[in-house]
DNA sequence: TGAAATGTTGGGGCG
DNA sequence: ACGCCCCAACATTTC
């Protein structure tokens, strides 16, 4: 009789598409078992949501480029697609699997899967271990005196500091062997049969320009971040004019480089070459602002669709008119700063986040428009889009959200544009027509005098748009809709 | 991780 | 020389 094959051990690869800090791939290969890596594109299971075209345009090379990683090493990736949870429970049983590897997610919807998931497995007899491999702190540790958990971010990352430090990433694993394919499993696809790239049309080119996904990618990204641009970070991240920031978030999305890899890069890098701590503190506390978020949607589940302070609720949102909302996806808006930001946008998948802010602001206080309706709009074109860190952010910006920007704080978009694109250079690159109009007026063309206009090869409402609304009166308005939130109506 | 309105101060022009 | 006014510049308050 020839002896039995080992028993191969599986990892679900999820939102953690790298090697390097990679528990789940590290533990089951110490294992010593042959694996099976396999990723699940799912979307069967109900309450995921579907994502959208940038994410999908990132997902599709992030995949390419984790398989070229796996057989690098003698590895391989297996994709599947459906819903998760028979097919797991297919494959383990095909396969015999002795034990199975999983990265932790902390959406409702995820955790219900990945619940259900362990439960039967482990009733099927199979070791199941979910590692946390996204967060530097798991959000029931940080956790107030009371138990309960933070709402304000201050206080929560000074808990979240006052832990014991993240440990060290792990190393990549430098050799791995892959299990076959065992006969009864579902069957596995070729990565192009997910369309997740888009054809007709193809606008990735942009995004092709911009990014190269996958955790070369991203390594490649942190190491110029600290080599040149960490120890000016505090002053220059909010000027979208420069490149002061990271670049980093979509890699983070799709865990190409983990939280702890940053954090532990950038301390490392601190006392190496003896950077100022406001910067590399200023940068850590970004990964921070993540780390809230992700607490926040655990604790939380319907971030997505519910006001976080239930006293919005009752808020009088306006009904878009499908062409102010083109206008505003568009860059159409007339505000020269909003108009760069989403373009820049649609073009390259990403938005600085100064101008985040400023657009959101626009579209939730000038134009009244819900923020669910921006965080949708935001979810399909960022290719870092992510279920906490959007909704998170945008309920910040409308102020229902968590620790929110007061209710009174409305983003001017002309003030804003001069103090963080101070020559305009921002808005000349994504708004070509007003290259020319001199920095006086590159934040506000209709204040422009007719003959500045003419000279700059403008005419305002043929070559850029008038002003959608005029801001001091939409101010105004948004002021009085935004009293009736602060009497708590429940 | 604002902005606008209002208040205060101080230097210079001018009678 | 002196007081008054004007108005930046800055500070404080309010939305």
């Amino acid at each position: 009789m020839p002896p039995m094959p080992p028993r191969p051990a599986i990892v679900w690869f999820r939102d953690d598409l790298r090697l390097s800090d990679q528990q789940a791939l590290t533990a089951a290969i110490e294992t010593g078992a042959p694996i099976l890596a396999i990723y699940i594109f799912d979307e069967k299971s109900p309450g995921l949501r579907a994502p959208g075209g940038a994410t999908r345009w990132w997902l599709h090379h992030s995949l390419t480029s984790l398989a070229r990683s796996l057989e690098r090493i003698g590895g391989r990736l297996d994709i599947l697609t459906g819903p998760s949870l028979p097919l797991l429970l297919d494959l383990a049983r095909a396969a015999d699997a002795q034990a199975i590897f999983w990265t932790r997610r902390y959406g409702a919807a995820e955790i219900a899967i990945d619940k259900q998931a362990k439960a039967e497995l482990s009733d099927a007899g199979i070791l199941v271990r979910s590692l946390n491999g996204q967060l530097l702190h798991e959000p029931w540790e940080v956790q107030s005196k009371l138990g309960d958990f933070y709402r304000v971010y201050s206080p929560f990352w000074r808990a979240a500091q006052a832990r014991p430090e993240p440990a060290p990433p792990l190393p990549a694993p430098s050799k791995m062997k892959a299990a076959v394919w065992p006969k009864q499993a579902p069957k596995t696809v070729a990565l192009d049969r997910l369309n997740l790239l888009p054809t007709k049309p193809d606008w990735a080119g942009g995004l092709r320009d911009t990014w190269q996904p996958g955790e070369a990618g991203a390594q490649a990204r942190l190491e110029a971040f600290l080599d040149n641009r960490i120890g000016q970070y505090a002053s220059l991240r909010d000027r979208p004019d420069q490149p002061g920031t990271s670049f980093l978030s979509a890699h983070i999305r799709h865990g190409e480089i983990s939280a702890r890899q940053i954090y532990h890069a950038t301390k490392h890098a601190q006392h190496q070459h003896g950077l100022p701590a406001r910067d590399c503190d200023k940068f850590i506390a970004e990964i921070g602002w993540r780390e809230f978020a992700h607490h926040l949607l655990y604790h939380f589940p319907d971030l997505r669709s519910r006001n976080f302070q239930s006293k919005f609720d009752a808020f009088p949102w306006r009904d878009p008119q499908a062409q102010e909302l083109s206008a505003w996806q568009g860059g159409q808006t007339g505000y020269p700063i909003v108009d760069a930001g989403m373009r820049e946008l649609w073009q390259t998948g990403t938005m600085h986040n100064r101008v985040r802010m400023i657009a959101a602001s626009f579209l939730v206080k000038d134009l009244l428009i819900d923020w669910r309706i921006g965080e949708e709009w935001f979810w399909d074109t960022l290719c870092d889009a992510c279920p906490a860190n959007n909704t998170a952010s945008w309920q910040w910006v409308a102020g229902s959200g968590a620790d929110a920007a007061p209710y009174f704080r409305i983003f001017n978009p002309v003030l804003q544009g001069q103090k963080f694109d101070p020559h305009g250079a921002y808005v000349r690159k994504y708004v070509p027509e007003l290259a020319k109009l001199p920095d006086p007026w590159i934040h506000q063309p209709w204040d422009a005098p007719e003959t500045v206009l003419k000279q700059a090869g403008i005419e305002l409402g043929r070559d850029y748009p008038k002003p959608m609304v005029d801001h001091s009166r939409a101010r105004d308005r948004a002021l009085a809709a935004l009293a009736t939130t602060k009497t708590d109506m429940a």
